[in-house]
DNA sequence: TCCTTATCGAGAATTTTATATCGAGAAAAA
DNA sequence: TTTTTCTCGATATAAAATTCTCGATAAGGA
């Protein structure tokens, strides 16, 4: 490969699992600036999080900022890089399906804002709910979803509803003109291309533990 | 690499990736089975969960089933292999710690022994929950945890507590001798070797989505 | 001022994970 | 029966992610 092709080169996308790893370094550095630190060390945020110090330099270098030798990176620019690489310091509105207890749940964690998401309306097909509000947050009937989504420019929609009734939902929120899906629901959802699905399953997270665990336990 | 020393080569561990696709197979899998297909190929459930065919074959291969030729697997079969794999047949019990929005959607969420999980008690440290149940499981004080871990010999300990207690709560479950913790508060739990955390913060996965969509919208 | 130490950041090497290729075998069609 | 089609599973290749190596540089002593 020339010089020139090099400079050339595509900007690559930011890999998964990098993205994934920065919001545990966020909750680091948050911790740390209350302790009053000023900096802090790729090594030290390796050692505190176990991973290798290489890593967490190649990540923290996505997001922008440049650290400095001995020293290594200022912690409030670092978080500050951290939450603008992500886009959580523009607060997203956003629509949430499904009022069961998980979706009453997610409206009752007041902290979606520290990570860009504001839930300005959530809908159910229970008439007992519809007309009240959970958590502040009004509680509307799936007829005025489509409509209001593209009235009000919706781009993130988010999933609580039982598996059944998901793609259903999936589908509302696309005609709505959705651009992202946070979709809590056990079942692959399909969507047109351009529409972003990001899949919160606690399920792959419980088989990740259920299956170590065993594994370990057949170790003993 | 010699003959023998490739013969030698120990059993790799399942790669998380798999592990984490293996649950979403199983839902698909589940819904098939509804329909009354007898069998299934790998083909297919690439082409419905949009991954790799011979990606779906290597994950499967890992849960010890073999599949023939032109028909691919037997559904019920490949079911009971992947549950079987990751130990969500045998039951286990759990004790939960936060009985919060989340602890209690949680509770609520009544399908958990379809994973293998079972909880058998939630605690918390508000006077005006214990003593009561939510859902069925008794809310007991965070006094009785390590005392009653132990004489249950419960492996597994789920943190649904706020940031700032769940260390605190981590230390109590592992004095209490749980082996693996599946860890939902925003922080990183300092645990002893051989304990397993899992952490299910839904700031990764959230991460994740906000990222890629400032991305795509960027490029609009 | 010079020396020691800790760290960054660039690039290489390694490991892990994902995808492609292909022979063999089972089912269905001819 | 023979041919065609589809799929598995073994192996090879490619891509992605992680870890290692090392020169440069800033900070804090000696």
């Amino acid at each position: 490969m020339t010089k020139t092709e090099k400079t050339n080169k595509k900007i690559k996308a930011t890999p998964e699992p990098t993205l994934r790893r920065l919001p545990r370094y966020l909750h680091l550095l948050k911790f740390l600036r209350e302790t009053g630190d000023k900096s802090v060390s790729s090594t030290y945020i390796a050692k505190e999080l176990g991973f290798d110090p290489t890593q967490v330099r190649k990540d923290i270098e996505y997001t922008g900022i440049v650290g400095r030798p001995k020293t290594g990176f200022n912690i409030v620019e670092l978080i500050s890089s951290i939450e603008e690489f992500l886009n959580w310091k523009n607060i997203t509105d956003a629509f949430l399906v499904g009022t069961g207890s998980l979706g009453t749940a997610m409206l009752g964690y007041g902290r979606f804002k520290d990570y860009g998401l504001n839930f300005v309306a959530a809908f159910d097909n229970n008439e007992m709910k519809i007309g009240k509000t959970i958590h502040e947050t009004p509680v509307l009937s799936m007829e005025k979803l489509v409509d209001l989504a593209k009235r009000m420019h919706i781009n993130i929609g988010v999933i609580t509803v039982p598996a059944f009734a998901a793609q259903h939902s999936a589908d509302l929120l696309i005609e709505g003109g959705i651009r992202a899906i946070w979709n809590f629901a056990p079942i692959h959802l399909k969507v047109p291309e351009g529409v972003l699905v990001e899949n919160a399953q606690l399920t792959q997270s419980l088989a990740v533990l259920t299956h170590k665990l065993a594994d370990a336990i057949s170790k003993d």
